[in-house]
DNA sequence: CACCTGACAGAAG
DNA sequence: TCTTCTGCCAGGT
């Protein structure tokens, strides 16, 4: 069993279009909420595409008002590295989102109910 | 054009 | 729970 779907390059415009979709469902999370690269993912129709997603928001200017801090990663974890790492644990604690000694949050708790 | 590098994830040990 | 490994694939070197 191997490769089930095809990989083939996008356009400049299916690109674009990928962009708005993980852009418009970062956008949906609800405050005080949080939701994973691959869930971000799978909502917008990119199921497998996890670090798409990370590549996107990592190009956002720094005025954007998208809530990118509410993503983090399949452990819990915040995975931005450097100086926006503590950026994004300071929007969540604003937000009431905990983050344990460990760097951990209770996605039990905090994840967002992709209500599907 | 070949090779490397990720704001990742899931499985396995 | 942590580590290792394999998919994934756009961009950079």
């Amino acid at each position: 069993v191997k490769r089930p779907t095809r990989a083939r390059s996008a356009s400049i415009s299916e690109r674009e279009a990928m962009r708005q979709r993980i852009l418009a469902t970062v956008d949906s999370i609800p405050r005080g909420n949080v939701a994973t690269y691959g869930e971000i993912a799978r909502e917008a129709g990119l199921s497998g595409r996890a670090r798409l997603v990370g590549r996107i928001l990592r190009e956002l200017p720094s005025g954007s008002k998208i809530p990118w801090h509410r993503v983090i990663n399949a452990a819990g974890r915040i995975s931005v590295r450097g100086t926006s790492e503590h950026e994004q644990a300071r929007r969540l604690r604003r937000e009431r989102v905990t983050i344990d000694a460990r760097g951990r949050i209770d996605l039990a708790r905090h994840r967002w109910a992709t209500a599907r």
